[in-house]
DNA sequence: TTTTTACTTTAAAATCGTTCTAAACTACTT
DNA sequence: AAGTAGTTTAGAACGATTTTAAAGTAAAAA
């Protein structure tokens, strides 16, 4: 399925700037970037874009389970083209993120899921520093 | 051993702010807030403190272990009283954190921790949605 | 003590990521 | 071809957080 037939399934108008992030964002390589690091590739690309649709293309996107936003609590928005469930190892230090497969962790054990509510995904961070 | 004697064994200088945020936060209650929460609660108890203030109080603080932050993607940060390991419930909607202990959890497969870095803690965030 | 020094607090300004506005534009439908 | 609903844009606005630099305070030194 190309870029557009994938827009359109998500039911998102594949319009020109849509299709460059699409064409930068799903080719199927797993990625963390800020808004900045993309408007950063668009730019070397050739093309340019507001930031304002960045942001909006972004946020689409995330809402239709095109890519996922992390968990994080750095003062940028952290986006990922994984969207299949999967873990980080997080360096609190540089901030930097690396994936960790499903299968590479194993819940055992998982508390009981409040009253009313239903589970929706589990993610597993795992804190790392350099070793001095 | 009280709140003057943690924040000089924390390496903090025990001035009257700290004092005062310490005497809220250092209760031995769990709880999660942010900087504005507070503020509030500094003003109901009948004191008041630049924001200023309070941001580098609640930095000097998490870095030296007496609250942590909670890795979230919510525009305002986030900070938890509870400094044991343990993990959270997260209602994306609401943005409602609910603390599961340590023991809760049971990891039963690990993945390798990167070469050069040591393992700095693990947290299981469990999203959670409301039922329809 | 008093003096000195380093650290802390403050209000206000600045910064930075993100969202809003409203006008121009474009994809899709009729 | 015309209509309409959704999209893009630059720039303004926003809100959380940080910086500034001057005044204040705790602890150390004399």
């Amino acid at each position: 399925m190309n870029n557009k037939e994938k827009l359109r399934k998500a039911g998102l108008r594949p319009t020109k700037q849509r299709m460059i992030i699409a064409d930068i964002l799903l080719d199927g390589i797993n990625r963390h970037f800020t808004a900045e690091n993309l408007q950063n590739e668009i730019n070397s690309s050739g093309n340019s874009m507001s930031i304002a649709t960045i942001y909006n293309c972004l946020k689409k996107f995330r809402n239709c389970g095109l890519i996922k936003q992390v968990e994080s609590s750095k003062d940028t928005a952290i986006f990922d083209t994984n969207i299949n469930q999967h873990h980080h190892f997080l360096d609190e230090e540089t901030g930097e993120l690396i994936d960790i497969e499903n299968d590479e962790v194993n819940l055992h054990k998982l508390p009981k899921i409040p009253q009313g509510y239903l589970n929706n995904g589990v993610e597993v961070l795992i804190k790392i520093k350099k070793q001095i």
